[in-house]
DNA sequence: GCCAACGTTGGC
DNA sequence: GCCAACGTTGGC
């Protein structure tokens, strides 16, 4: 099983949406290597951290899981979607994505101040990394256990 | 294939 | 709102 870490803007999605949907398409990703993570990498099973960025306290809010395989974004067929793209074709989507399904929030958010505290322990975490803003990246099982130790 | 211009992300 | 860092686009 592997483990993830997926962010969200609080605003527009965040772990309380999730908890109230149950399951939800992560749709919107428009970025390649994202893509390729879900698409090519993550399976049913998984677990993933949900990240808040763009807020006051940027962190690890709440953990989900991997409900299905991967498939077609939908939202790229679709005209009146701020994620339409118009020259991703049926035959040949251009992106991906998973359903996520809630599991639980965090006892405490993990902070990204406070991860940085424990750079040391969570070298190579992209999330950590500089100038690194990839909305889906992988985690190993080491860091992922760390992590959730500093709940 | 290079690279300047532009757009996006996301912390602060 | 600013801006650093990165990705994408498109002219040449």
């Amino acid at each position: 099983m592997a483990y993830w870490l997926m962010k969200s803007e609080p605003d527009t999605f965040g772990i309380d949406h999730l908890k109230k949907r149950g399951t939800e398409p992560w749709s919107g990703v428009r970025n390649y290597q994202a893509r390729n993570f879900m698409r090519d990498k993550m399976k049913e099973g998984d677990l993933a951290f949900m990240y808040h960025s763009s807020c006051e306290n940027p962190g690890i809010y709440g953990l989900m899981r991997i409900a299905t395989k991967s498939y077609p974004d939908p939202t790229q067929f679709e005209r009146k979607s701020p994620y339409y793209d118009a020259g991703s074709k049926r035959e040949e989507p251009r992106w991906w994505l998973v359903d996520v399904k809630y599991q639980r929030h965090l006892k405490t958010p993990i902070l990204l101040t406070a991860l940085r505290e424990h750079q040391e322990k969570l070298r190579g975490l992209r999330l950590l990394m500089r100038g690194d803003r990839l909305s889906v990246s992988p985690v190993s099982a080491e860091h992922w256990n760390y992590i959730l130790s500093l709940e």
